[in-house]
Order: C-alpha cells, then structure tokens, then sequence
DNA sequence: TGCTCCATCCCCGAAAGCGGGGATAACATT
DNA sequence: AATGTTATCCCCGCTTTCGGGGATGGAGCA
C-alpha cells in the first residue's frame, strides 16, 4: 500500500494529543495530516485538506466535538470520525452517532484499539467499543418486541394510518385512496380499537414506538 | 478461570454445525453443552439447561433464528444470543436486535471471531462484524441531523406535545397542567407554527423522527 | 354452509378542533 | 425604550372528528 490513509486528530489535552500523534507516526499505512485543539479550529483547518478519518474527542473547550461532528459532515459528508472519549453515557452515545459519527472509542483502550479503529472505518466498518456496541443493541432491544405485536392492521388500515401520521385529514386520505370518506373513518375507527388507543392522535404516537 | 463459559449451537446444516462444536472443543474456557438442528428443538432444550451463550443461524428450517431468540428472550431474557449467519441485510440485522440478540456474526468471519465473540457478550459486550456494525450505526445517522432542528419549543409547549402524544384531548391537557383549554390550544397552534405542520397530528409524528 | 376478515359505504347528533383574529402581564434581550 | 418570547386567556363561526350504530359484497377457511 503506497497511499496511506490520512488522519487528523482534535483534541483539547496536549499531552494526550501528543501522545496520540506519536502512537500514529509509528504506523506504516496510516499518517497524521493535522491536529487541533478544539471545535472551532478544526472547522477551520479539516476542510482545507480533509482527512480519510477524524479522531474527535469530545470534551472540548468552546464547541463540544459532537457540535464539531455535526458541523463538519454538513460540509463532508464522507468524512469518517471516530470519537475518542471518556463519555460512557447512552445520551452522548445516541447524539454523537446521530451527529455523524463512525466510530465510538472510550479512551481506556490500549493504542492498538485505536489503529485497528482507523483501519476498520476506512474499510467500511464501524469500529466500538464493547461496551459501547452493547448499549446501542440495547438500544434496538427497547424498541424491541413489538415486532409481533401492533401489526394486526391490514394493509389498508397501514395506509391510512400512515396519511395521517403525515398530517392529511379524512378527506385528504380519500381522495388519494379514492374511497370515500366514511371509507376512511371506519380505518380509523378499526385502527384505534386494534391499537387499543383512543384516538387517531395516539395510534400515530404509538407508530414511532412500534416502527422499525 | 475454573468455571466454562456455556454455549449452545442452533445450526441446521450438519457438517457446519459439527464444524462448530469442534472449534469451540478445542478452546479451555468454553463448553458447548447442547446443539440443536433447528429452533423448535432449541426451544425446548435450552431452558432445560440454560447456556451462558446462544450461537444462532437465521436461516433454519421451519421457524427462523429470529423468531426462536424472540420465543427464548420471553422465558430467558438474561441469554445471551449471538446471530451467526450470511445475511447482511439491514432489516434482518434490525429484526434480530430486536428481538433481543447481543451479538451479530456473518458466517465468513475466521473462528477465531466466534470466540473472541463469545467473550465479549460474556464480558458484556456486542460482538458485530464491521459491516454490520456500520449498518446499525448508519441507523442512526438517518434519525439524526434532526437533534438540532425542531427543539426551539417553549418548555411548556413541548409538555403539551408530549401529554397530545398520549391521546389526551384538549380539556385533559388543561385539567392536568392547571390551565385553561383555550391556552392549550394557543400552545397547539404555536407548535404546529414552530414545528411547520399542518395539524397536532402531524406535530406528534414528526415528534417521533426527532426523538431517538 | 356458515364464520370471520376485509374493503367499502351511509346516517345522525354531539364533541372536539381549527382559523384567525385579539389581549395582558412578566421577563429578557437589545 | 423598543422588541421579542413566554404564558396565560377569550370569541366567533366553520370544519372535522367522534360515538355508535348499520349495511353489502367478496375472499378464505373450516
């Protein structure tokens, strides 16, 4: 492999910073192109010259890294970033992968964790940490047994629920389905009484829940 | 380490199976204490002896993997499954979380992978192969740049959504807040104005897409 | 041949919600 | 001092939805 896979890493300690820097310098396939101490500078010098991968703390003075994420992938999509942080919590979990994110690291790990991470996204992966991985399963497990459950509605009832839920009123829903009205009211009437709920409102509350 | 990590093997194809068992003989901190053709078997032998680790092909004859982890799940919520299979499909990877399973394997992976899976949901982790990894993280990816928009809701405005997302009906709101039912509706139409939707209907579905 | 779903349509009267205004007071920002 | 946001309340008239019935034909199953 002649062309290595470029890195840049943000991060606010210098010690760790440096110490980050020197673990990557040793490696073959992979070179630090740049690195910053907080958000806002690696606004400003990561699109000069994008990096295959960003390692991104997220504890940062000013802009959190997750705030950084979210910035960046606006402007590069195909950036790939890996946070790299102490922060265990599912709250900060959910909103860095929602933000763009790749990759998840605690910090704890040894440096080898780190390099198999960057090799990892760059083909294709999305490299966590066990712990991590384990809270976003969790994750899918919460929404989790109503795969079963909620879909006794026929196919039509599934269609106008989901008009609703897309704000159309019963003679919107009609004229697209090109039954009438009262058609549709007898679909909301069955909706509600499968769904155990009380009203057209909630049945598309409990949607979210139940959806995939 | 005295005590063995028990496993099970739900596995219809033979050769394979036997395959397995003989890679996990040869490991000191592992047994496998039962293997089953298929997840009707399994459903009855494994809460007879309940192992540490499930090991569980998708595709089996007669009911899938996934519906067998879901059964099992009910009466064992604490096993632990980890998906071993070829399907890389997102809706499957998605169902089979659901249903409960810690772990997801594709089959092509060295074996070494399926021990050092084992560990790691025992250890509390979630083994995925990289792909698969990427494939649950880009989930949250299409929920995500949503974080910022939609939350320039009032403190007070954002209970009324979420006491409308429970099916209650103006008066309710009004009762439980302590507030007339006029002020709920001025809430009403401010969310709906904020939110840009058409009807407290479509405020609480896009509701759905913002929260995680 | 019943039986149960499903999709479709209809009626009435009452309840709830909507559109589109207006208003007051408190507080923060500028 | 002016502006903006929040929280609170009010009115009128119209539209929409709800509750609670009933009805028909077709498909599929026992």
């Amino acid at each position: 492999m002649n062309t290595k896979k470029t890195v840049a890493v943000v991060e606010d300690d210098r010690r760790l910073r440096e110490k980050l820097v020197q673990v990557l310098e040793n490696i073959k396939d992979i070179e630090c192109i740049a690195t910053c101490s907080s958000g806002e500078e690696a606004l400003k010098v990561i699109p000069l010259r994008p990096p295959d991968v960003v390692l991104m703390d997220i504890k940062l003075p000013g802009m959190s890294g997750i705030q950084c994420v979210a910035e960046l992938k606006k402007s590069l999509p195909k950036l790939q970033v890996i946070m790299v942080t102490i922060y265990e919590d599912s709250e900060r979990i959910f909103k860095a992968l929602k933000a763009g994110a790749s990759g998840y690291l605690v910090k704890s790990g040894p440096p080898e964790q780190l390099i198999e991470a960057i090799r990892d996204v760059f083909a294709g992966g999305s490299p966590m940490s066990s712990h991590i991985a384990r809270k976003v399963v969790q994750h899918f497990h919460l929404i989790g047994p109503s795969i079963e459950e909620a879909n006794n509605l026929s196919p039509r009832e599934q269609q106008v629920l989901t008009l609703l839920a897309s704000g159309y009123i019963y003679k919107e829903i009609a004229d697209q389905l090109h039954i009438g009205a009262e058609t549709v009211r007898t679909y909301v009437k069955n909706i509600c009484y499968k769904m155990h709920v009380r009203s057209r409102v909630e049945a598309v509350a409990k949607l979210r829940k139940d959806a995939y």
